[in-house]
DNA sequence: AGCACGCCGACT
DNA sequence: GTCGGCGTGCTC
């Protein structure tokens, strides 16, 4: 019997696999085919072939654009088990493992044929560890002997969270395995990526990359590695959303293979499986510099007019008479929060996502934070056109311009570039490798109530961790400046990990959060406010109905963005499965429409 | 996902 | 009358 029909899939939200016939040529598993599709010709995989179609009328395949499989069995396999855990298509989880050239008609620039190097699978027990270490310098070395060790078996895969630290993970181990080093992610051109894509099929390698690069992995992967494992990179913020520990999670069960997780500080999550033993631990905590929580008294700005706390000046005062290199910190950027009209008080808005614009003083323009909307003001109000523009709220160039003010001998440089006696810079340094091996004495955080009061249960986590990083670097001390001297975290910030984890997590246990429970948010998108609140009103009624606990609808924040509004709901669930089988299937079921959803799992 | 088709309310 | 938003169904 000859297998004359091959099952398609594409690169599209339909989950459903469509038949072709195979008229000449070679065409089998994982090949990438040239058809047509609802009067469209675009690029399809075949999932099977086989000889018997439920389809009369079949149209042809009119090309095999290789004559070798893009996709091998085992991504195939691996695609089918991320189907079951995420409401993606088939097509669209295996396009991911395909280089983005490649998700278009072009051949692939290689002689022979990519047949991988020998599938690896772990025969003993796999070992999931938390490697802790100071800094990434340090725990690079570290990860240099388990790669030497596991290179014996198979590849190995870094994953980095960001491009900076893949270019310098590359130099500093570039002199050990100049022969295995292969970098691959997605800023590459796509030239450069294709020829790393070819060459990590063959022989053992490491493989340097970022979130998306795991998709990719060689058959013969021995071990993944997840450096610094808490980093908000790690999750992919638009569709397909997902995280990339679940992935290599899942891969590295699905292939029985060794999984490191690296970091100062482990996620609530990685913390609680290393409880329960599920994670090993390797490293020690070590003595870290005092954070000093100050009461930061409110005053009045404009009786004093500044908006520099007078004890924060005193201290800046002492510091630098000292000849101290200082280092602020603080949470929000730009120059100011709002700009408004004196006269008729009207707040500058963004026309497509109906939020405040915020006034950058750099550029000299209202600039939206959730779209890329930009706005050249002049001095007069352009509704009443008679009073007179002004910004409030305090981004860090306003901060630095009261800081001049109040110091006017004193240069406050605001880069990143961290080489100047004074620095400037927002929370978000301490998630770059920039501060690493800079020469800091001390250290102020500002706006941690500002932050603390975001609605998000990951926020005291991420200051904790932000706070300890800083009292890492610096050679003396680390001041923060709060009003709101009740919080927990300041009573646990000094001490060790485990002190301030294990209140933290009994308080996610309390609220019912993750890691405990698990939650879904399912966002829709439309042009009617009126019929898209009907629409998510429908969707919970619907979620209700599959038994999950089910919060909502709210609005998003911003409500409107780029003329469309969003309203979220929250599903909870206590098995990330379960929550995630359920959600996909009410999700599917809901009809299809110019109503769109998004879910996003955590 | 994209697209065609058909329904219905709004508006010169 | 006809224009456009919206639901439905279909793609091998």
């Amino acid at each position: 019997m000859r297998r004359r029909i091959a099952r398609v899939v594409f690169n599209l939200g339909v989950d459903k696999e469509f038949d072709y016939y195979i008229s000449r040529g070679k065409v089998d598993v994982g090949f990438r085919v040239w058809v047509e599709f609802n009067h469209k010709r675009r690029v399809g995989l075949v999932t099977k072939v086989t000889s018997t179609s439920s389809v009369r009328n079949l149209k042809p395949i009119l090309e095999a654009i290789d004559n070798f499989p893009t996709i091998s069995k085992e991504h195939l396999k691996f695609a089918k088990l991320l189907k079951k855990n995420y409401p993606y298509s088939l097509g669209e989880l295996l396009f991911m493992m395909i280089p983005p050239p490649l998700r278009r008609k072009k051949r692939i620039p290689s002689t022979d044929s990519l047949s991988s190097a020998f599938p690896h699978r772990g025969r003993k027990e796999k070992n999931i560890c938390f490697i802790r270490g100071k800094n990434f310098l340090e725990r690079v070395k570290l990860y240099r002997k388990k790669i030497e060790e596991k290179l014996k078996e198979g590849s190995v895969i870094l994953c980095l969270p960001t491009f900076e630290y893949v270019e310098k993970v590359k130099e500093l181990l570039s002199n050990f395995f100049s022969k295995e080093l292969i970098i691959l992610h997605s800023y590459q051109r796509s030239k450069e990526f294709l020829s790393s894509w070819v060459k990590l099929k063959r022989g053992n390698k490491l493989i340097l990359g970022m979130r998306a690069t795991l998709f990719y992995y060689p058959l013969n992967l021995s071990c993944i590695i997840l450096e610094e494992e808490a980093s908000p990179y790690y999750f992919h913020p638009e569709k397909p959303y997902y995280h990339l520990f679940d992935i290599a999670y899942l891969l590295s069960k699905f292939k029985n293979i060794d999984f490191i997780l690296g970091g100062d500080y482990p996620t609530l999550n990685t913390f609680k499986m290393i409880k329960e033993g599920k994670i090993s631990l390797k490293g020690r905590e070590r003595k870290l510099k005092h954070v000093e929580v100050v009461r930061a008294k409110t005053f009045n700005y404009y009786k004093h007019k500044t908006i520099v706390n007078p004890l924060l000046k005193e201290l800046l005062r002492k510091h630098l008479e000292e000849k101290k290199r200082i280092l602020i910190l603080y949470s929000r950027k730009g120059f100011a929060s709002f700009i408004k009209c004196l006269k008729c008080g009207y707040i500058y808005m963004c026309p497509k996502c109906f939020t405040p614009l915020r006034y950058s003083l750099r550029e000299k323009r209202g600039e939206c934070l959730w779209c890329s909307y930009k706005e050249n003001l002049g001095s007069l109000c352009k509704i009443c056109n008679s009073g007179y523009i002004t910004t409030s709220g305090v981004g860090i160039e306003r901060l630095a311009y009261y800081l001049r003010q109040s110091f006017p001998e004193v240069e406050f440089s605001y880069s990143e570039e961290i080489n100047h006696l004074v620095n400037l810079a927002t929370y978000s340094i301490l998630d770059s490798s920039s501060l690493i091996g800079k020469d800091i004495d001390v250290a102020f955080l500002l706006g941690s109530d500002y932050f603390l009061s975001r609605i998000d249960f990951e926020t005291t986590l991420r200051l904790y961790i932000y706070l300890k990083r800083l009292a890492g670097l610096v050679k003396e001390k680390v001041y923060v400046l709060s009003e709101n001297l009740e919080h927990y975290l300041w009573e646990l910030v000094n001490k060790p990990l485990e002190a301030f984890y294990t209140k933290e997590v009994h308080l996610r246990k309390e609220a019912r959060l993750p890691p405990y429970q698990h939650l879904a948010k399912i966002t829709v998108r439309g042009k009617n406010r009126n019929r898209l609140l009907e629409k998510a009103n429908q969707l919970y009624n619907l979620l209700k109905n599959s038994s999950l606990e089910v919060f909502g609808p709210v609005q998003e924040f911003p409500f409107r963005l780029r003329g469309k509004f969003y309203y979220s709901i929250i599903a909870k669930s206590k098995s990330k499965l379960t929550l995630g089988k359920k959600v996909k299937e009410v999700v599917e079921v809901f009809p299809k429409g110019s109503y769109k959803i998004a879910v996003v799992l955590r």
